[in-house]
DNA sequence: GCGACAG
DNA sequence: ATCTTGTCGC
């Protein structure tokens, strides 16, 4: 088993890249993109109870200082079963390809916390904000996550990464045209015409798809229908909510911190002039 | 110089 | 990711 061990960011920029990729490539190889649950077999997935959602929401000015949040939700009713919110210093830079290892430990970290407090609400899945396999070298977050989390996890990112000749180019563009209803897809093939994905109309009333890739211990066609099946909007539920919460967070620790701030000041004189 | 650039 | 409110339309 491979380790994440480039925590770089002192290091110079192609040194840190170099590093980076040398994780990458270790962890790949224990990438699985075949079903390995019972429940991806059957069309109901009947035995799925559990999905899980991850995001990252950063705070305005910012570039270091994030909300990381995990949410697993009851399937297939999607209501919230569980939510962790956190505040994060995040210190490695977001470089395009490489985004796992900005993102991935806090979020790897928050699944741990829920294993340790709640190991009977660990998710069955995960879908993670990003691409799986639809990256520049095979591997993007959602293959870091799987491998390192031992889950099996979705890619879905809301704009297209274009890396092995897909482009958002004129033909894309026809094709998502011809996205009628809510469940329509089509392939995203690579230029030896392997299969890295699929735009997904996830919502009848969004005509932008969202762009679906496996990430780990799943095949294609059961992260489509998945995904497919969490969404009561474009992007599905589990990461909507990861999403919502981690900003709300956000905003309410502002509240937080602008208020511990202004109270020190007016302390020493309000101990007898507040009523 | 121009386009790309998951989040 | 974030800057950003209301608004026009199905």
């Amino acid at each position: 088993m491979a380790t994440a061990t480039a925590v770089a960011a002192q290091l110079p920029k192609d040194e840190t890249l170099r590093c980076w990729e040398r994780d990458q490539a270790q962890l790949k190889a224990d990438v699985i993109e075949q079903d390995t649950e019972e429940w991806q077999s059957n069309p109901s997935f009947s035995g799925l109870e559990r999905v899980g959602g991850v995001d990252l929401s950063y705070v305005k000015g910012e570039d270091t200082s994030a909300c990381a949040s995990l949410v697993v939700l009851s399937y297939p009713d999607l209501e919230v079963l569980y939510e962790d919110c956190r505040m994060v210093v995040v210190d490695a830079p977001y470089v395009a390809g490489f985004l796992a290892f900005r993102e991935a430990p806090f979020l790897v970290e928050a699944v741990r916390r829920l294993e340790e407090r709640q190991p009977g609400l660990r998710p069955q899945v995960l879908l993670a904000d990003g691409n799986g396999i639809l990256h520049h070298r095979g591997f993007g977050i959602a293959c870091h996550l799987g491998v390192l989390t031992g889950l099996p996890c979705i890619g879905v990112a809301k704009n297209l990464l274009q890396v092995d000749g897909l482009a958002n180019n004129e033909l894309h563009k026809e094709q998502i045209q011809d996205l009628q209803a809510g469940g329509d897809t089509f392939p995203l093939l690579s230029i030896s015409g392997r299969i890295l994905g699929m735009a997904l109309r996830s919502y009848t009333k969004s005509t932008k798809p969202v762009y679906i890739s496996v990430g780990h211990k799943m095949s294609l066609q059961s992260a489509v229908r998945l995904v497919h099946s969490c969404c009561k909007y474009r992007v599905p539920e589990p990461i909507r909510q990861a999403d919502i919460r981690s900003r709300e967070y956000i905003r309410k620790h502002a509240e937080g911190t602008s208020a511990a701030l202004s109270r020190p000041v007016r302390m020493s004189e309000d101990a007898d002039s507040e009523q």
